[in-house]
DNA sequence: GACGTTGATTGCACAAACTGAAATCAATGA
DNA sequence: TCATTGATTTCAGTTTGTGCAATCAACGTC
């Protein structure tokens, strides 16, 4: 019946950090005081988080989830770099296009702080690499796959960033397919001569 | 004449720091101990580095510099791309090529830490700043500037990696090339329609 | 040659991030 | 009834990182 605990620590503690990091800053708030918000202890805090940092990546994980469902669910005819945006334009249907101000929150805050900023690296790459795997798991391989990946979180991350601007209203899909035929001509804009190795 | 203090303590410091990390791993070591090893103080380390990651990225900056440099310097009629990978295949001769095994080693200490990938994201992250920096200089928008410089940085990560790879014996400007190529192979593979927005 | 300034280094005290180990105790189920 | 489970807590400890004042050889100036 009545449970030892209030429910959801995890989601309290999220909350909590949430807010003081967007009140004064990831800097200057302390995992005791976030802790403290959440009817918690520093201890449990550290339980649920590997670090102070983790609080706020707690999406990550579905988001990955999501994208490489639907890559792996996607035709196996469509080229690689097609098939990448395409699981993109559709995990972030799912999951960002609805929460935008949420989404542009969580980015302000983690533009404030370069620790932050580390972290949402890592966990870009960490997805660079779940999204490569699934490719290598459709035949192509590994240096094509990781290479595919990686132009493929390009596009999301030129994307999102034009996404989460103010004066931007179209939704999240249209601008991967922007930032996708944006980088298909900044690639194809010369031919390879001009950089080729001086007689090898 | 006689200076007050051995010289070089910073040098000192890294070589030090290299050393620890190589043998017993970068969590294992600590900044004390580093310091001692260095004939210093702990203190004395965080004068130097504003923590105990950034020891490892003293070439960091320079290579930026270096790299912005030859941007600048090459002729403006070059697309921007090539132009970008240019650059990188001019500073790479002037501060990779002759240094493999001690570049690879560094790879290898960074490969085996979370905290100095994400360090090692950061830095990269800056140095597409500069080089978008360096690109709007030419009179770029800002977005294909950033969009630019992105790609020449994941045309430099592919070549690095395979350079660093046992198998690999050819020059960091080879490898570049090729990447670069692969880049414009998969981003020209299909045309844009697949991804088209449906009925905007 | 006296003398003030500079600057790399140090000692000390301290906040905050993290960790390992043992203890608590409602809930659960056999 | 009773052993087990598991989220939480307490506590003691290590490590990172910072602010501040002090040291003292070297250096330039008068």
């Amino acid at each position: 019946m009545m449970p030892r605990w209030e429910p959801d620590g995890v989601g309290r503690l999220q909350a909590a950090a949430f807010e003081l990091f967007a009140e004064q800053g990831f800097e200057r708030t302390t995992v005791a005081e976030i802790s403290r918000r959440a009817g918690l202890t520093q201890r449990t805090f550290f339980n649920h988080f590997a670090d102070k940092r983790e609080v706020l990546f707690g999406l990550g994980s579905e988001f990955q989830r999501e994208i490489v469902r639907e890559l792996v669910a996607c035709a196996g005819t469509l080229p690689p770099l097609d098939a990448v945006v395409r699981a993109l334009q559709a995990a972030s249907d799912a999951m960002f296009e609805e929460r935008r101000a949420v989404v542009k929150r969580r980015y302000e805050i983690i533009a404030a702080n370069p620790e932050l900023q580390e972290r949402e690296l890592r966990k870009q790459a960490e997805l660079t690499d779940a999204i490569a795997a699934a490719l290598r798991g459709r035949g192509l391989d590994p240096e094509t796959a990781l290479l595919t990946a990686s132009a493929g979180m390009l596009v999301q991350q030129t994307a999102v960033r034009r996404w989460t601007q103010p004066a931007e209203s179209r939704p999240l899909r249209e601008l991967l397919s922007d930032a996708l035929h944006s980088l298909r001509t900044i690639a194809a804009h010369a031919t390879d001569q001009w950089v080729a190795s001086p007689e090898t």
